[in-house]
RNA sequence: GCGCCUGUGGUGAAAUUGGUAGACAUACCAGACUUAGGAUCUGGCGCCGAGAGGCAUGGGGGUUCGAGUCCCUCCAGGCGCACCA
């Protein structure tokens, strides 16, 4: 009988959908596993075959863990709210609603064939209002939560009133607090809520008509669709994420996630320790007014190389301290900046600046300093003001080299004539109380001073900013929240606040989103309804904690569930989520975390990165003006153009000359020129997209070989995180392999040769041997290299001719991860009448694979040169004397006297002449 | 510019603690069986060399009895950050 894959998998799938073989309940005798993928937008296009990678891999690993004895949580959803479909609206005219549906079905079923193990019954979708009722529950918590430095920890807002009304907070006394008005207070509360409203630059992004978070624009431009990014001056919601600064950068180091991923994120905090410095400013007519500038510096310790002082251009002081002369030059020079877009100023980085015409005042010298405004210094990032240290900061010295300022030298026996010094392990000079100290000890003695002189304090300074939590558009989550007459932002109770039904997608008025324009739906009885909607993150920040308890219709999940399903075991996904959803969720995990909702305060345990699957393009050659088609070889001879051709009418690099025909209509009159008699197509590996062509739809190779042959295909390519481009050469070894391991347990006649005879030892040790390697791999993620393994044991197994029952029954639940449909079917077919999914993965009996002697490669002087048998516990000196008597290594030794004789015991011998 | 990662046959790759480099596939070559082969099976397959043997893990250097693996340095490719004071 053939393996007849088709019927095999087609049987199989319907099974364990009717017997509901995916589903899990909460079960207290067994440990739990979570295992879960980051979740697909459903988008129109379908998946194709780079999709399912890190699908298949987790899969893998949730039933090996099943397998293992698990209960293991293995659960798929959508992150359906999202621009792309709102795009699609405008563009077709059919509502998200409808699309996400369709789509989402398309997705489901793709995934169906896969044979996935998902539990369906917890699937969960961002753009339900079932569940993202819950997304603004949680967006309520953040609301009504403030972060208390003192306690380290989120807390309801109740106990920072509580503090302001009795023994006041900050710079508010609890006089002040009783005085404020109402919306006074509620101001008060906006600056320290955790989900708050601020008016404050952002990232306005003309062409996708909404704001975009600071992870969403690359380069100045959008990350969708490369547009424009402006900074814009708005009222938006903000999540204060940079109080989690420090502990989202802390956390970092107890995870098990990939180095690569760690460093982004500690990146992207961007922590710098140093000194905030005040500089007095020494102009008579500010004298009484008491002004300083006030600067951040991570190098303290330079403070007597101070040489001129630099603001950046946006600061309100510098029209205060301007000087007469000067306002004209200073006019001018802001107006250059503010022409200069994002993209220019990052493009061309050519030194400009302007002199303010002020001075400030060195706190120990009492030396006038120059004070200057230039782009290179952002009002964003620290205090928009810094001291200028030529000699110890490239950016400072190239700016004193092009405007003449002068370049102290506080490093002894640093020749700076030419370059500047960062090393801190120079001694300082010139220096005052710094004077001989190196530069890396005297940071912190420049700090105490500082301080001892209340001239300035240790800082900590984040690069990272507040997310923008606002967008301007239609399909997302409509904020809980009310205006009211008195501008009072309130807290909708009643959830969830359904996103209202719309027929057009057009922004609102004044830069506000689509749901500006539905004024009935805006207008209440209490004031107006926040018109703007969540981001594409607030529902992936949190989905992993509903898929405990995805039905639950009175908490977000109930602490029993989130108790016992825990923590995200292992993540997989790609690294395209490294800053952004991963420190949104890291951070909402911690808020839930302090306010005692959940037991955890991290999400995930594990990441594993996959790679990415490029497609593996294909081109044909046409002859300049002519409808003439050249084989890649001989394309050098004329004047071609190279156009894309679709990967899937080229049998490898061969095209298909009649479907290429076919293809195009302008295609049908073409002419080739062939080698040998083929027409070989020219490859590039390029990102997979249907405008190139090279788009390969996993249903079309699961019809051809079937999905166990894709899904161990897919494995096979290499390692998990390696990104490689697709190609379809190859295939057919996986696909001999699983025929070859058929015939394991059929004859050609079809007849089943399982006998209950029992093994021999010989066959036990390879059993033994290939549960080892494969519990191995497992637990290292090494899926490649088992699927080497599955096809060295079927070889060894065929060459021995084996068909007992005891090994054949035990490489096949080995087996049953990777390849679950033709397992499921021969494990029935060897008797069984339970599913092979709750079979016990075999153990590795160690005792099987005891040897007594061990066949050693011998080398002289480093080089292998023969091999001889010994037994494993044969002594040194034995060894040695049978080993020098040897006729190769005589020959080898060329009766040089033997130096050194190296043995290690079981792996090899080297013998120094 | 800075940080991280990767360089191994024609191709995808393996080598788990420093111990026989190239497992397992694919491509290719030769053969068997066959009406047929794009089924199946057998053998070959890093490079040079007739052979003995020599040379080989991006280049160069080092540590070691022994290096793909550790250290230094340079080169190439990928990813991230990029006026962050």
């Amino acid at each position: 009988m053939e393996y007849n894959f088709t019927e095999i998998e087609n049987k199989w799938r319907v099974y364990w959908k009717e017997n509901k073989s995916y589903h899990v309940e909460i079960d207290t005798k067994k440990p739990k596993f979570y295992v879960l993928d980051m979740f697909p937008y459903p988008s129109g296009a379908g998946l194709h075959v780079g999709h399912p990678l890190g699908y298949i891999a987790s899969d893998i690993f949730a039933r090996y863990k099943r397998l293992d004895g698990f209960n293991v949580l293995h659960p798929m959803g959508f992150d359906s709210f999202g621009l792309p479909a709102e795009q699609y609206a405008i563009e077709t005219g059919q509502h998200p609603t409808k699309t996400t549906e369709v789509n989402i079905a398309r997705y489901k079923s793709q995934l169906d064939n896969i044979g996935f193990c998902f539990d369906w019954d917890r699937e969960v979708r961002t753009s339900d209002p079932s569940y993202y009722k819950w997304t603004q529950h949680i967006f309520s918590l953040l609301f009504e939560a403030w972060y208390n430095p003192n306690s380290n920890k989120a807390e309801p807002i109740t106990s920072l009133i509580e503090k302001f009304s009795t023994t006041g907070y900050q710079q508010i006394s609890t006089a002040d607090w009783n005085s404020f008005s109402q919306k006074q207070q509620q101001d008060t509360l906006m600056q320290y809520r955790l989900a708050y409203q601020a008016e404050s630059y952002v990232n306005w992004c003309e062409a996708l008509g909404t704001v975009l978070a600071n992870d969403e624009v690359v380069n100045g431009v959008s990350e969708r669709g490369n547009h424009p990014v402006v900074r814009r001056l708005m009222t938006q919601w903000f999540l204060r994420i940079t109080n989690y600064a420090e502990r989202l950068l802390d956390g970092l180091d107890a995870l098990q996630y990939p180095e690569s991923l760690k460093e982004m994120q500690r990146n992207w905090i961007g922590k710098s320790v140093g000194a905030e410095i005040q500089f007095a400013i020494n102009n008579e007519e500010l004298a009484d007014e008491n002004k300083t500038i006030r600067i951040f510096t991570t190098r303290p310790d330079t403070i007597f190389g101070v040489s001129f002082m630099v603001m950046a251009p946006e600061l309100d002081l510098i029209d205060t301290i301007t000087t007469a002369e000067q306002q004209q030059a200073i006019a001018e020079y802001k107006k250059y900046v503010s022409s200069r877009s994002e993209i220019e100023r990052m493009a061309d980085k050519k030194i400009s600046g302007c002199f303010t015409g002020a001075y400030a005042m060195h706190p120990f010298t009492k030396q006038e300093i120059p004070i200057w405004i230039s782009e290179y210094v952002l009002a964003g990032y620290g205090t928009g003001a810094i001291m200028a240290v030529p000699a110890g900061d490239e950016r400072d010295y190239k700016f004193a080299k092009h405007f003449n300022i002068a370049i102290p030298n506080i490093f002894e026996g640093v020749d700076i004539a030419e370059n500047t010094c960062t090393d801190k392990n120079v001694t300082l000079c010139i220096s005052d109380f710094l004077n001989g100290l190196k530069a890396k000890d005297a940071i912190h003695a420049a700090i105490k001073k500082i301080e001892a002189e209340t001239i300035g304090t240790a800082k900590t300074m984040y690069k990272f900013r507040d997310a923008g939590f606002s967008r301007q558009r239609y399909w997302g989550e409509p904020f809980p929240i009310i205006h009211t007459n008195d501008g009072i932002a309130k807290l909708v109770k009643e959830l969830p606040v359904q996103l209202p039904h719309a027929e057009t997608y057009s922004h609102g008025p004044n830069g506000k989103g689509p749901l500006a324009n539905l004024t009935e739906w805006v207008q209440t009885a209490d004031g107006l309804r926040e018109t703007d909607t969540m981001p594409g993150y607030a529902g992936s920040s949190w989905y992993y904690l509903r898929y405990a308890d995805p039905n639950n219709e009175n908490e977000f999940a109930s602490r029993e569930a989130t108790d016992y399903w825990n923590q995200v075991d292992v993540y997989i996904g790609g690294a395209e989520h490294a800053v952004g959803h991963l420190l949104y969720s890291r951070m909402w995990c911690k808020v839930l975390f302090d306010l005692g909702k959940i037991s955890f305060d991290e999400p995930y345990k594990k990441i594993i990165n996959q790679g990415m699957i490029g497609g593996s393009s294909r081109f044909v050659y046409r002859v300049k003006d002519s409808n003439h088609f050249v084989s890649f070889g001989l394309k050098d001879n004329y004047v071609t153009n190279a156009l894309h051709v679709d990967v899937n009418i080229c049998d490898n690099l061969e095209l298909d000359i009649e479907k290429f025909k076919e293809w195009r209509a302008e295609y049908t009159t073409a002419t080739f020129e062939l080698e040998d008699g083929k027409y070989i197509c020219g490859t590039a590996f390029e990102k997979m997209s249907k405008s190139k062509y090279n788009v390969v739809n996993p249903d079309d190779i699961i019809t051809k070989y079937g999905a166990d042959t894709f899904r161990m295909y897919e494995m096979f390519l290499g390692p998990i995180e390696l990104s490689k481009p697709w190609d379809t050469k190859g295939i057919e070894g996986v696909h001999r392999f699983l025929r070859k391991f058929w015939r394991l347990f059929y004859t050609d006649n079809g007849e089943l040769k399982i006998t209950s005879d029992a093994a021999t030892n010989e066959e036990l040790k390879t059993l033994h041997k290939h549960i080892k390697k494969i519990t191995w791999d497992m637990e290292h993620f090494s899926f490649n290299t088992s699927i080497a393994q599955f096809m060295i044991v079927t070889n060894e197994l065929a060459a021995m001719n084996c068909t007992k029952k005891e090994i054949l029954e035990a490489v096949l639940i080995t087996l049953a991860p990777f390849a679950p449909h033709i397992t499921e079917e021969l494990f029935h077919a060897i008797g069984n009448t339970t599913s092979i999914l709750d079979a016990q993965f075999p153990k590795c009996n160690e005792s099987y694979l005891v040897e007594n002697t061990f066949l050693y490669p011998i080398a002289i002087n480093g080089k292998a040169r023969t091999e001889m048998e010994f037994a494993f516990d044969a002594s040194a000196e034995a060894v040695q004397a049978e080993v020098l008597k040897n006729e190769i290594v005589q020959k080898w030794l060329e009766g040089r006297e033997v130096k050194k004789f190296i043995f290690v015991k079981g792996k090899m011998i080297n013998v120094v002449g």
